[in-house]
RNA sequence: GGUGCGGUAGCUCAGUCGGUAGAGCAAAGGACUGAAAAUCCUUGUGUCGGCGGUUCGAUCCCGCCCCACACCA
């Protein structure tokens, strides 16, 4: 009689020390990691994304890290998809796998799944963002209001990539987004054990800050120098990034954009928090205590 | 020393033709179904540099002072 399969998730905010852990805890269980991390999935992301270092990732198999070039389009259903299609993988020569990541969309999908939408061409996304771009938010609220009013009234009606993605979807279906969206749980065939790391906010922000000035020393310039030519990918639409071409701009001072990286760094934990607390099968773990994570791991 | 331009929310600044003031960013909280390290929402009383004067009333006008910057000596 085979164990039951089970996934460990070791998710929370940037810089609580998630990566170490992982690893540690992979070596432990003898098995693989998937990475649940919207941005290291890029090969060419490196240093600002606070990826495993080539050692680290030596240790242990990874999935969905270095998996992507930043000129190629991912989202929630691809890393549901292809982190399942891993876990099967892994499930071939191990009872336990690890997901670790800061994610939470990516592991809301992974753990409860996505409402299957429809296709949505390239050219008419392209179309819709190119006459947004040219025309504004008002032309997009007005084309939301006439074609898709059900979404329009219960819509943020300020938040232009929502707008987008409902209009993208009508355009393509002259059906409403609504009409897919069914928010249906889904449920896998495996356990899963949602771990959090939470460390209190004004030690995680000293971290933060700390290990910005490492990336710093890092190269993290020169790596954002290289990428200069596809600044405008939404891979990099991303905290470390944007502030760098900024500075290369022109726009302010490196230690202006060095201070924003830590600011947006820190805006972007408390993000990932908001997003984790409401989640209530996450059990928290202080950051500082690996040891009692371990033996509550052992137990469960 | 002289001239000019400033001194308004933690920061950058707008504004009030005299009736005690508002944006962006920050901060705090929140949302989140194909860009999620993204995107969006909520929250703004601060001796409007100091002291006097004019006025029913001054942050806004006038005088003096202090501070910063620029230029001239």
């Amino acid at each position: 009689m085979p164990r039951e399969k089970t996934m460990y998730i070791i998710l929370g905010p940037t810089a609580s020390g998630k990566t170490a852990v992982a690893i540690e805890l992979a070596r432990f269980l003898n098995t693989s990691i998937i990475s649940a991390d919207s941005r290291q999935c890029f090969r060419e992301l490196n240093i600002g994304v606070a990826k495993p270092t080539a050692e680290e990732l030596a240790l242990v198999p990874h999935f969905f890290i270095n998996n992507l070039s930043i000129t190629e389009e991912v989202n929630a259903r691809l890393f549901e998809e292809s982190a399942l299609a891993f876990t099967q993988k892994i499930w071939q020569e191990n009872d336990t796998a690890i997901m670790a990541g800061g994610t939470g969309l990516y592991i809301k999908a992974f753990c409860e799944g996505m409402d299957s939408m429809p296709e949505v061409e390239k050219e008419i996304r392209e179309k819709l963002r190119n006459d947004f771009s040219k025309n504004g938010i008002e032309w997009l609220q007005d084309e939301v209001q006439k074609k898709d009013p059900d979404f329009w009234l219960q819509a943020e009606q300020d938040n232009p990539q929502r707008l987008l993605r409902a209009l993208e979807i009508w355009e393509s279906t002259g059906t409403s987004i609504l009409d897919f969206q069914k928010n249906k749980k889904v449920h896998r065939d495996f356990k899963i054990i949602k771990i959090g790391f939470e460390i209190p906010m004004p030690a995680l922000y000293e971290r933060i800050n700390k290990r910005v000035d490492k990336m710093m020393i890092a190269g993290l310039l020169s790596e954002v120098e290289n990428l200069l030519p596809y600044r405008n990918c939404a891979a990099l639409q991303t905290v470390g990034y944007k502030e760098l071409f900024e500075y290369l701009d022109g726009k302010y001072s490196l230690e202006k954009a060095i201070e924003k990286i830590k600011q947006h760094t820190r805006n972007y934990a408390k993000r990932q928090m908001t997003w984790f607390k409401r989640d209530k099968e996450i059990q928290w773990q202080n950051g500082n205590a690996r040891l009692d994570f371990f033996n509550i791991q052992l137990d469960s």
